[in-house]
RNA sequence: GGGCGGUUAGCUCAGUUGGUUAGAGCGCCUGCCUUACAAGCAGGAUGUCGGGGGUUCGAGUCCCUCACUGCCCACCA
């Protein structure tokens, strides 16, 4: 069945055909093959009639139109396997996209992978560890190759995995980030940065992560609570301090982290502390700091304001190179930096007894023999907060190593080194700075980038207004190697395009290429433009190098992604895309250029932030706890529809989902309900044809024909209400009416990120009105013994586009089903290569009316009304009863009209109009009607009594507090007229309902 | 140390700018194999909206406070 080609077997519509149950697992993957094979989500190269995107908010988006709706999806690892995060994102974004598609918009979603260096590292490095092998025992070119060997092999496997999940991306513009392509990007963003001042070279203190061997960001860091220790030790007096009796002999530092006393270069007290005062510029000897059994090595006390006279014992040993306070001591002090670990975290002072050690190790030796020495103080509880490496786990060592940095809050520096390149940048006002992180700023704060929910532009704000410089260097080999090269003459260095051959500064050909790659994250907050094709033909002058991709579709419109990468990424693609994109001219309609505004420069008019997935019991996923869900085998089981809808119908902005099986049983169960509705469809077309009526399907809901989803769209996109015959009967006017009303629910829904309301509202529609009430009612009308009726003709007509249109409203949530039956309604000949290529349904595409609303209400009261009625009494469920009614003039008429439906829906025999109000043990009264069923059989009196007094108090204290309110004139003086309207009908209503209630009670005696 | 959320039916969650009797799905109870569907149909029960106070004609919704709970940021040895 899955070999087959999907035009092919798209089956004829015919009920017996179609197995009885649904079984997403034989049409899901089919379907998933053929979107990717008929690249049917493509979208071909713009060309100069693009129309540039306009600039608005959502509700813009809610008009008709042909602008591009353009999405970037967050580029997974390469080494990932799809986690329901993914899916969640993936989902979103699909239905997004779809939606968007089906509006008539270019609807362009670009796929990649990210090359993730230290996770594909590691996942290679544990692969040749397996093998007794290991990085350094390669070449660095070598384990290269090694790794572009694994992608090769694997680096598919989750992008497999989307497809499987129906995400309608352009797979033509996927892309990796170490394609070449993109690695040129990456060079001419570093080298730019670098021409323009932004990026220097510099010996700080970063994080050290000792397992991964590499420095890391400060966002891959975690700090966490640990029960520790606070060490008090003596440092004594180089000269023994005996300048008179009472002066002390020694200094006692209070440390965390004993082990680096090894480094220490000074100690530090406050100039206010009146302990330490005449200590200050004495020197101390540094206690174990012998070397090869020498002298111990002497430090000064100096006064320093961050010496806390309140911490510990007010005086603090300073380490620079291995503490960023200290650090910055030691660059007001002129300190000497003593590094004394290797980059594995052992120490690394040769001659010294604790050479070799790993820093737990020496801690513990340099404890024992501090003890030993009489040193050790006091050792007091303390709670301290330790980094902690988000990759590795392992407790991240300060280290003091040459670093390549990105400067955030600096102004660009003029280049030069462009030829002639006219700059664009800065022509708006209101950026005062003009760095990176003012931009960033300037961006969301003007509106330009809105985020949902809001709550995020706060934290957005917070963390860029204190945004440090960023370490963009990395002690891999996996990765975009810096274009640097130091010369081993002069130590200069030499930044270049192409590879240099001899130094930039002293022309000596002693030039090596640094061993540093760039952070992952520095290339992926490229992608809003380089996956669009910046820099463009490196050849072409600065002003034409706009390419056609970045000219139609950047800014994008849209990013949706999780908070857990807020600042890794989404700040990092605000930083990087404002700064360079203010640089690439827009075209100005008149085949000339001019400047970019910031507003254009964006990488992203919005960003819709999810929750996370938990498990059912809202606890966090996490391989330890065993709790993860994987998305694969949910969908192998309950197919991958279910477990979309499941997502979206969960999906509200700012609340974690807890993913919940049984709801996504509810929704397989949704999914064969309307399996189940397309059966009865093609079981009554197939009648219909039999009979003799002439089916013909109309191509209303199609708006493409022929090639895949291009730019260009069929100028008959536009679709006119269908027109109703006269005759139409009051059901099929109702469906199309509440099919109007929740296409418009659907789009406002969406255009807030509602997912939930969206789908629920689709759900509600497709499941408790069209199937429970019009798939029932429709039975009425269709009769195919009489030839050439009117009534069958018209409801089979409407029954099928009705349910051809809801088709089309649920396919951005469930793409598989609904594409299945929709190719089984045109019997292998569609109008469209897919349901997606189609028209999505809009309020005015259907004739509605309030009038037939209400009338269906009411209608459909008093069904309800009469089934309790019958249950409630008892009446065996194929019995048909007469009932008694007692209404006002429309209800009656209605009554009359569609006696038909009563007996359809509620199996009543007969009407029996009354102009006496009912109250008997067999009648229900509403503020419509009151309704009788009339049947012999003695009820239940006790639980009719206690029905009824329950009823009773429940209208009594509905009564007793209206009527005060009603009372009240300072309720009747400043109410809105409307609400004291409603308040009067609704206690004049409940009123005659308590009497009636009442009066019921009574006769039960 | 700062900042941000959450608390509504047994469970998971909705509840628009305050406005007439607070909803959904699942679960639960009762009755039905009614030829699209038992992954179904019909009916039913279930809430002092975390506690307290305030503003208001009117509060699940706004303000204060307390409790519980989750998260983010932060260079105090």
């Amino acid at each position: 069945m899955s070999d087959e080609k999907p035009t092919e077997s798209a089956i004829d519509s015919s009920a017996g055909s179609l197995p009885k149950a649904y079984d997403p697992s034989i049409i899901e993957q089919r379907w998933a093959d053929y979107w990717v094979q008929e690249r049917l989500f493509d979208v071909p190269p713009p060309n100069e009639r693009v129309p540039s995107r306009p600039t608005g908010g959502p509700r813009e988006a809610l008009k008709e139109g042909v602008n591009p709706f353009t999405i970037l999806l967050p580029p997974p690892n390469v080494t990932g396997r799809l986690h329901m995060g993914h899916m969640l994102n993936q989902t979103e974004m699909d239905i997004l996209t779809r939606w968007h598609r089906m509006r008539g918009e270019t609807a362009l979603w670009v796929p990649g992978t990210d090359h993730a260096g230290i996770a594909t590292q590691t996942m290679v490095e544990r692969q040749l560890a397996e093998e007794g092998s290991s990085r350094k025992q390669l070449s660095r070119d070598a384990f290269i190759a090694r790794v572009w060997k694994w992608k090769q092999q694997y680096g598919s496997a989750i992008t497999e995995q989307m497809k499987r999940l129906g995400a309608s991306v352009d797979w033509s513009r996927e892309y990796f980030t170490m394609d070449d392509r993109l690695s040129i990007a990456v060079k001419e963003a570093f080298i730019r940065l670098w021409e323009q001042d932004l990026i220097y070279r510099g010996a700080y203190i970063v994080n050290w992560d000792p397992q991964l061997q590499t420095a890391v960001s400060d966002l891959e860091v975690e700090n966490e609570e640990r029960a520790g220790h606070l060490y008090h030790i003596r440092y004594p007096l180089a000269d023994g301090g005996a300048l008179s009796p009472d002066s002390p002999d020694s200094i006692v530092v209070a440390t965390t982290r004993p082990e680096t006393m090894l480094g220490d270069t000074a100690i530090a007290v406050n100039p206010i502390d009146e302990r330490y005062k005449n200590l200050i510029g004495k020197l101390v000897a540094l206690p174990l700091s012998s070397v090869s059994g020498g002298p111990a090595r002497e430090i000064p006390i100096l006064a320093d304001d961050w010496a806390n006279p309140e911490f510990g014992t007010g005086a603090v040993k300073v380490t620079p190179a291995h503490d960023p306070n200290d650090f910055a001591i030691g660059q007001r002090h002129s300190l000497p930096q003593l590094n004394i670990f290797d980059e594995t975290a052992h120490v690394n002072l040769p001659g010294s007894p604790y050479h070799g050690l790993d820093r737990f190790a020496a801690r513990k030796r340099i404890l024992a023999d501090l003890e030993a020495a009489g040193l050790l103080v006091a050792v007091k509880d303390h709670t301290l907060t330790l980094p902690i490496s988000q990759r590795t786990g392992v407790v991240i060592e300060p280290r003091l190593s040459m670093q390549w940095f990105l400067a955030v809050n600096k102004s660009p520096a003029k280049t030069g080194t462009e030829s002639g390149a006219p700059s664009f940048r800065g022509a708006e006002g209101g950026v005062p700075q003009n760095s990176i992180a003012a931009n960033a700023i300037a961006a969301v704060r003007d509106g330009h980038i809105r985020f949902t929910p809001d709550n995020y532009t706060k934290i957005y704000n917070q963390w860029m207004t204190n945004i440090h410089d960023w370490c963009i260097s990395r002690q891999l080999w996996w990765g975009h190697r810096i274009p640097a090269w130091h010369c081993g003459k002069c130590a200069a260095i030499t930044v270049a395009r192409d590879t240099p051959t001899a130094c930039g500064t002293c022309g000596s050909a002693d030039i090596e290429q640094s061993t540093d790659v760039l952070d992952t994250w520095f290339s992926s907050g490229l992608l809003p433009f380089t996956a669009f094709g910046w820099p463009g033909d490196p050849l072409a002058p600065e002003t034409t190098k706009l390419t056609a991709d970045l000219a139609a579709f950047y800014p994008t419109s849209l990013l949706v992604t999780g908070f857990d990468i807020l600042f890794f990424w989404v700040a990092r693609m605000i930083m990087l895309s404002t700064h360079f994109m203010l640089d690439v001219p827009m075209r100005d309609g008149a085949g000339g250029l001019r400047p970019r505004t910031l507003a254009e420069a964006v990488p992203f008019n919005a960003v819709y932030i999810h929750a996370l997935v938990r498990d059912a019991n809202r606890e966090k996923m996490s391989k330890m706890k065993g709790n993860v869900i994987d998305p694969i085998e949910i969908i192998t089981k309950y197919g991958t529809d279910a477990v979309r809808f499941t997502l979206a119908s969960q999906a509200s902005p700012g609340t974690d989902i807890a993913f919940n099986e049984a709801r996504t049983e509810g929704y397989r169960a949704f999914a064969n309900k309307i399996w189940n509705a397309a059966r009865f469809l093609f079981m009554n077309l197939d009648r219909a044809r039999e009979a003799g009526y002439n089916v013909k399907l109309s191509h209303n809901g199609v708006i493409s024909t022929g090639a895949a989803g291009g730019v260009e769209r069929p100028p008959n996109f536009s679709s006119a209400p269908t027109e109703l015959p006269d005759h139409t009967p009051l059901e099929t006017r109702w469906i199309f009416a509440r099919l109007s009303l929740v296409s418009g629910e659907v789009a406002r829904s969406l255009a807030d990120y509602r997912f939930d309301e969206a789908a629920n509202a689709i759900y509600q529609f497709f499941w408790g009105e069209f199937c429970d009430w019009y798939l029932e009612l429709v039975k009425l009308r269709l009769n195919f013994d009489i030839p050439n009726n009117d009534d069958t003709a018209i409801t089979l007509a409407s029954l099928t586009s009705v349910f051809e249109a809801a088709l089309r409203l649920l396919s951005p949530f469930m793409p598989f089903l609904t594409e299945e039956i929709w190719h089984a309604l045109y019997a292998g000949t569609p109008p469209a290569k897919s349901i997606a290529l189609t028209r999505y349904p809009q309020a005015s595409d259907f004739p509605s009316s309030e009038l037939t609303i209400a009338a269906m209400d009411t209608l459909q009261e008093l069904i309800t009304t009469i089934r309790a009625l019958r249950k409630e009494l008892s009446v065996p469920e194929k019995e048909a009863t007469p009932i008694a009614l007692h209404a006002g003039a429309r209800v009656l008429a209605l009554t009359g009209a569609h006696a038909d439906m009563l007996g359809r829906l509620a199996r009543v025999s007969a009407i029996e109009f009354s102009n006496e109000q009912l109250t008997g043990n067999n009648a229900r009264s509403t503020p419509n009607f009151d309704v009788a069923v009339v049947y012999e059989r003695q009820i239940d009196v006790a639980a009719e009594r206690e029905r009824l007094t329950k009823d009773l108090a429940r209208h009594e204290k509905v009564l007793t507090a209206n009527e005060a309110r009603l009372a009240d004139e300072k309720f009747i003086g400043k109410a809105p007229a409307h609400i004291v309207e409603g308040l009067r009908k609704q206690t004049a209503e409940t009123r005659t309902l308590y009497d009636k209630t009442k009066t019921a009670l009574d006769a039960l005696g």
